[in-house]
DNA sequence: GCACGATGCTTTAGATTTAAAGCATCCTCT
DNA sequence: AGAGGATGCTTTAAATCTAAAGCATCGTGC
């Protein structure tokens, strides 16, 4: 008998520990930029803000782990409320090119440093040095299981590649 | 400008890196137990197989944290598939004790073994030490995000003053 | 008894989510 | 050129998901 405290395998406890993590502070996410966005149309702005000569729904979809057909909707929401404009995309006639909207820029000037300052506070009672090894392994763990990229070397790029 | 590369304070970090592994992880365990059941019907049908005596709405609301009208609906498509079965509370009539069914144990006999595998080699690639180390700091993660228990001393809470 | 707040579950409205199908456009190869 | 496959986005169907309102029941205090 090696462990037998009821966990099946190491791994399966860590996701499952993950998961409750994860829930947990989504709920506290959520209430922090309630109710003037929803946390997904959070998410978007907040990717929006880091890249102000725009991005496309493919990039979105990559960096938010979000299928594209899901964008449709929540782009559409906040177009609809003013805070993020498409352009067209000046190579390729299909993409798009979206952008935050002054008013957009301005309510997340508000909204980001106030979800940082929630999502802090969550963390404080951690002590520092746990942090700081949670944040290095977690970030081992997302490197193992992103898949390899591509390997753009010299010889061969993608064929068919739009965006490498 | 204090900007280090990308990175506000550590706690937020973490989050972002928890937000991803979570995601990726997610995929995996729902392409795991798809299309015999979703994930969310899997979860409910796990934690009803720890628990033969009979859960209820409220006890899966805690333990899975989701909203009780959510588990509405995922129960009583479980119910419609034979797999999960409601009887009466014997000392609460609002109250409902979800059991799995003969054919709702029989599938999670062939579906636990086969997600917890699924799992685990998701980790497989990460040292056993810190596969260690990351549940351990989960766990103290967890406890500090969880609300305090009630604190069930001699004192009884809630003289009526609750939220009046 | 019995009023009255608390609890357990359901319903409703709206937003998110995925997989899969569909359309327009792009790119490469012949 | 033109065919054929790959890409970018939208649409569709079905399931989640939350917050909030609603209903029935429980439990306590008067």
């Amino acid at each position: 008998m090696k462990t037998r405290t009821g966990n099946g395998s190491p791994g399966l406890s860590v996701w499952l520990r993950l998961m409750k993590a994860y829930n947990l502070i989504l709920r506290e996410a959520r209430h922090s930029v309630e109710p003037s966005l929803t946390l997904p149309q959070f998410d978007v702005m907040a990717q929006l803000s880091r890249r102000p000569e725009g991005v496309t729904f493919v990039d979105l979809s990559r960096s938010l782990l979000v299928s594209p057909g899901n964008l449709t909707g929540i782009v559409r929401r906040l177009e609809g409320e003013g805070l993020v404009a498409r352009e067209a995309h000046e190579s390729d006639r299909r993409a798009a090119r979206l952008r935050l909207t002054a008013a957009g820029r301005r309510k997340m000037s508000a909204l980001l440093p106030r979800h940082a300052r929630d999502i802090a506070r969550l963390f404080s009672p951690m002590p520092r040095g746990e942090v700081a090894q949670l944040r290095r392994l977690l970030g081992n763990l997302t490197h193992l299981l992103e898949p390899a990229p591509p390997a753009v070397t010299a010889v061969a790029r993608k064929p068919g590649g739009g965006t490498p």
